[in-house]
RNA sequence: GCCUCCGUAGCUCAGCUGGAUAGAGCGACAGACUUCUAAUCUGUUGGCCGCAGGUUCGAAUCCUGCCGGGGGCGCCA
């Protein structure tokens, strides 16, 4: 029995109930109730607060409608009692039968339990990181890396089609300083003033050198061309694969500079033009951004002629929308959360409906501490903290977890000290261990050979009710993490999970004893250690971190 | 000045979109190892949910205004 079955029950109670005329909804049956898991063990297994919704609708006073619905849920198959409590809440306590029957229901489902059709048919475009390729990966980009990559796994298991995807922003100002920085090393000379610095510069521009040993005898204005061309390809090998060894594989690398080559811009400034949203002043061309909710209107071809920056989003937005995605999300940092009118804007701008279209998630800052003391430079990039300064730290699976278990929009600090601990404190470590002991387990039963015959209605523990009704969360957890975008409601859910798996381990020998010979308690402990391992199994593969079989 | 995120236990944070006595972990203190992995478990300690109003049967959660902190407000990218 899980949540969503509970639900289906009580939904039927409540038809049952406006059939026999008992009570009277104006508005119909709603199709789903509440159900909830008390915090207070006296409440019952799950307790919902249907009645007090419904009851003003009813006309009746709301422990009245609850006691009509009481005694219909007492009757219904898997509930063992309703009652009712406090205003009109339901406490509900289910039938150990039916409660334990999940643990083979998981079994079987294997590594598909948690997963649903809620999002079947859609095209979701996932951007993020797309940091530009003038240097390493920032951290601010990390965070995007962990949550951007859960949230299309996320996406995936709950039934959409995903397609990852990077905008290389290779064309403008930034990667003419970085290629002026490049020649400027490379001639020995200092860099220039709004260049960048950092060891990786010069490490890039005797790669050049390397490949191009008569560069510098170029006129100036070529051989930057050569260190631009060669030094921005060797960024994005180097980008690819620090992504690719953090577990993130984009299904697309999307190069600016193919939108301004191939005439997508003036493609899109011509469809917008048509929608009458456009206008010339001071010799630039505008956008009626201002129209559409932002603080005011934004010039989208320059006086020069060039393109302003949001030129080069409008052409990808529309390529993206014509590539047949529905929903496009892109993963911006805090320091771009002014940029968020001006999109939304846009996307309106082209008679789309923003917050569907396009959906626009801002990720807040990430500072790293060692000692205590924030981290300010990288020795590698010069300036910022970078990806493999994270990683080189703590590793992969705690930088991914340590990013994923915090909400988007808090300022997190991640104490390298702690996340590099092998011990309870860490987080990852606590819900891998969990794993690792499942594994255990199960690796002892095949020497034991227990028998598989499950009998449900053994599960009858405390502990064992506790951790069964853990599992059913999942699926929910699954869809909310989904839905609301969210992935760290994933990782907090393991470390709940994981408590109640440790509290049942210790309250509930799973194998027999020295000489005990295997009983029908040890199989049906087995099982549910089974699911226990799946579920953990498919949740940590969500988050895109390791699952332990020994540690 | 305007926009935006945050403010919950000593610390780090949850709080399932309005429900019952606000929860974890860490820390501190006291316990449990002839263990199926003690990287674990049990107990104790600890809260004007930033402040003040409002909405209603009911608010940490929704609205308004303050206070404090982070991040933004270019014909830069």
């Amino acid at each position: 029995m899980t949540p969503e079955q509970l639900s289906d029950t009580i939904v039927d109670a409540l038809t049952a109930l406006t059939d026999e005329g008992a009570v009277t909804l104006p508005d119909g049956v709603p199709t789903q109730v509440v159900v909830e898991r008390p915090k207070v063990r006296e409440h019952g297994d799950y307790a919902t607060n249907v009645a007090l919704q419904l009851a003003k609708k009813a006309g009746m006073p709301p422990r009245d409608f609850a006691g009509l619905l009481a005694e219909r849920l007492n009757t219904a198959e898997g509930i063992a009692s309703a009652e009712i409590a406090g205003p009109g809440f339901l406490n509900i306590r289910v039938d150990a039968g039916a409660q334990g029957a999940l643990a083979a229901q998981i079994v079987a489902a294997g590594a598909s339990y948690g997963s649903s059709d809620a999002f079947e048919g859609e095209k979701i475009n996932l951007e993020f990181v797309s940091a530009n390729p003038t240097g390493p990966i920032h951290i601010g980009g990390v965070r995007w890396a962990a949550v951007g990559d859960a949230l299309g796994r996320i996406f995936t298991f709950t039934g959409a089609e995903v397609t990852r995807e990077y905008y290389f922003n290779d064309h403008g100002a930034q990667i003419d300083r970085f290629a002026r920085s490049l020649l400027a090393v490379a001639k020995g000379e200092p860099a220039p003033d709004d260049g960048y610095g950092g060891q990786y510069i010069a490490d890039i521009a005797q790669h050049v050198l390397a490949e191009k040993p008569n560069v510098l005898e170029l006129p100036d204005d070529d051989a930057q061309e050569v260190f631009r061309s060669v030094g921005v390809n060797l960024m994005f090998d180097e980008i690819k694969k620090s992504l690719h060894d953090f577990r993130v594989d984009f299904d697309v690398y999307f190069h600016e500079n193919n939108l301004h080559e191939s005439g997508a811009v003036s493609r899109a400034v011509e469809r917008l033009t048509e929608m009458g949203n456009t206008y010339e002043q001071d010799g630039a061309l505008w956008l009626r951004t201002e129209k559409y909710g932002d603080d005011k209107d934004r010039v989208i071809i320059k006086s020069d002629g060039k393109g302003a920056y949001i030129s080069g989003d409008l052409a990808y937005y529309l390529d993206k929308r014509e590539r047949g995605f529905d929903r496009c999300l892109i993963m911006l940092g805090a320091d771009h959360h002014g940029y968020v009118g001006r999109l939304h804007a846009m996307c309106a701008a082209f008679g789309d409906t923003p917050g569907v279209n396009l959906e626009v998630l801002i990720g807040q800052m990430v500072n790293l501490l060692r000692e205590g003391q924030p981290l300010r430079m990288s020795k590698r990039a010069g300036t910022g903290i970078t990806m493999e300064d994270l990683v080189d730290a703590i590793g992969v699976d705690a930088s991914r977890y340590a990013l994923a278990r915090y909400t988007s929009d808090t300022t997190i600090d991640i104490d390298l000290d702690l996340w590099a601990k092998q011990s309870s404190d860490n987080p990852v470590f606590y819900v891998q261990y969990a794993h690792a002991r499942l594994a255990s387990i199960l690796r002892n039963a095949k020497d034991l050979g227990v028998a598989a015959d499950f009998d449900p209605s053994l599960l009858s523990h405390e502990k064992e009710g506790d951790l069964l009704r853990a599992l059913a969360d999942f699926p929910r957890v699954v869809a909310s993490a989904a839905q609301l975008r969210e992935p760290h409601r994933v990782a907090r859910y393991l470390e709940d999970t994981a408590s109640s798996f440790h509290k049942f381990y210790d309250a509930c020998r799973v194998l027999p004893q020295g000489d005990e010979e295997p009983a029908p308690i040890h199989a049906a402990r087995l099982l549910l250690v089974e699911a226990t391992k799946t579920v953990f199994g498919t949740g940590l593969t969500l988050l895109g971190v390791s699952a332990p079989e020994r540690m």
